[in-house]
DNA sequence: GGACATTTTAGGCAATTAGCTAAATGCCTA
DNA sequence: TAGGCATTTAGCTAATTGCCTAAAATGTCC
């Protein structure tokens, strides 16, 4: 997935927080927007773009949607551009952006 | 800083590339926006947000403003979110979010 | 002090974003 | 199939964003 709509997608703190929740587990669009203090429709603006991103997907159950988190695509952007700014995790083991020669001089 | 201002100032791709560049140490403004195909006030304008955010920090140099990366800042932003979302870094340890029992569940 | 280089501010414009209410759609269940 | 609940779409408004050019500020150096 497109790093730049992943990023576009976490700017705001609402749909941050949409993400945090669904750590837990699935849930329903509504239970999810009952949590915000703004109208229904604008969560649904605000799940369309976090789908759009990769970051949700929704499926069918019983009559409500239910939102799950898709950790891997916001996994893949975090540690994508951490390894750009050479803020790899530990277990990465080198710092190829930046050898011996840049390093001495 | 607030997490806000990063995640808002780290929604813009060539916002993300500015970081990127002054990786390799500090550079003036016109020096940066050289590397743009945008105009230099609207670089300015990344700049500000940049700042505003307490990633990049500018200092006045012979005439010349060179920004530098306030590279604590994005870390604490970063590693603070993926803290929350339990994409912990592997010498974190442990999973503190989740307990045993609710993993058994 | 005056000319020059560098960067930011001002002002303007088109597009996007975030929010709302009201209406439409989807989908169960009785 | 009709009613009802859940969710999205439509349509609107206000505010913000991102970009531009032109002008102003800031600071250096002769």
């Amino acid at each position: 997935m497109p790093m730049n709509k992943v990023f576009d997608a976490l700017s705001h703190p609402i749909r941050r927080e949409v993400l945090e929740l669904l750590k837990g587990g699935g849930m329903t669009a509504g239970e999810i927007a009952d949590y915000f203090p703004v109208s229904k429709p604008t969560m649904s603006g605000h799940f369309a773009k976090l789908k759009e991103a990769g970051l949700i997907q929704g499926e069918n159950r019983r009559g409500a949607i239910v939102y799950t988190l898709n950790m891997s695509t916001l996994e893949e952007a975090l540690h994508g551009f951490m390894g750009r700014m050479g803020l790899a995790r530990e277990d990465d083991g080198d710092v190829p952006a930046l050898g011996k020669k840049e390093l001495s001089e």
